[in-house]
DNA sequence: CCTTTTATCGGACGATCGTACGGTATCATG
DNA sequence: CATGATACCGTACGATCGTCCGATAAAAGG
């Protein structure tokens, strides 16, 4: 049960991503892995559970494929830019066939009160608590000015990110990670 | 019927800055309206035709509101700068309150194709086109570098803008907002 | 070999959805 | 006053949704 579990959350983190967390249907899903509505059903117990199940999932995902592979770079700039171009190069070869999954959790959910909203805001604030001290460390290593505000910065990288995807997504034009990584590395000039 | 019809659209603008343009129901529209279902259904012919009467709305509506009043300043840097604070402060009083309603139908439509899809696509065009003009314009009018990038200003204000709506709907920490203020500013920053 | 557990199935329920269509009340017009 | 248009209502339909529950078959354990 445990597999069958867990190859039904990658679908649905997948349709998620296209249709929104809200979108999941427990039949199309039961269709696609050739079950039926109550047996996928009973292995989450309700929506909810599966919804979060998929948000949990996303989540895992993502730090596997971005921060996992960065993890070794030298703390400080390099690890940082690594860490951004990784980031970007994740939606840029579509491994979330929607787009970033979190960005299309975080504009479902944002106005929406409920566990949902909550568990998006608490992976929300944790990402940005990871790119925040990601920047400290780049200050502290001198790469990046002492008076660099690391709040404003995470802000911007997380903003650039999101938008890239949506962008990319809407007009299936490469050329806006391009953009956006120019945009990053702006971001990130030292001086 | 005009009249009812752009009452109803306006209350599904509000509705789908919250839930979603997919989120949106004929019944629960015609509850809020003290319309009957049948009645607010045929207002529009189907569910598709409300949804684009919505976009429409909002479009209206944050043109009237955003660009409407900075029209008049001197074009070039300070008519820009004028329109990114109108363009926050829209979001900051929460004039939706479920925050930027073209962020949400980007985001909700961007991977499924269809004539929502399509509306969404030209009306993000149209607006990427007006911030890529008034960025011409400031470098025309020596405001701004002369080897600055249009696209790449256009599309981190815009990035900035949005991540500054789904930030605050998110955390409720109107903080974001000054954040967003000054990183457009230091997007902006001549030199 | 028998028993218990476990995973999946089949079918049903009440609710809600978009859509359709004929009826009704209001009101301007001739 | 009669007539026609107009805006809204009442009701119904088929589909799909989440949820629940009893049956079933396979696997596991003694």
């Amino acid at each position: 049960m445990a597999e069958t579990r867990s190859e039904v959350t990658q679908a649905a983190v997948e349709r998620a991503s296209v249709e929104g967390l809200e979108g999941l249907t427990i039949g199309r899903l039961a269709d696609e892995a050739r079950m039926r509505k109550s047996s996928v059903f009973s292995l989450f117990g309700s929506k909810q559970e599966l919804q979060l199940a998929a948000l949990e999932g996303a989540v895992e995902q993502f730090t596997d494929e971005v921060w996992g592979p960065v993890a070794g770079e030298r703390p400080g700039l390099p690890r940082l830019l690594a860490l951004c171009d990784r980031w970007l190069a994740y939606h840029e070869r579509g491994a979330m066939p929607g787009g970033c999954f979190l960005t299309t959790a975080t504009v479902e959910y944002d106005a929406r009160p409920g566990p949902l909203r909550d568990a998006v805001a608490r992976t929300m604030q944790r990402w940005f608590g990871v790119l925040e001290r990601e920047v400290a460390t780049a200050i502290e290593a001198g790469d990046l000015p002492a008076d660099t505000n690391e709040r404003d910065v995470a802000f911007q990288l997380n903003a650039l990110a999101a938008a890239a995807s949506y962008g990319f997504q809407l007009s299936r034009d490469p050329e806006v990670f391009a953009v956006a990584r120019r945009s990053m590395r702006t971001a990130l000039a030292p001086g």
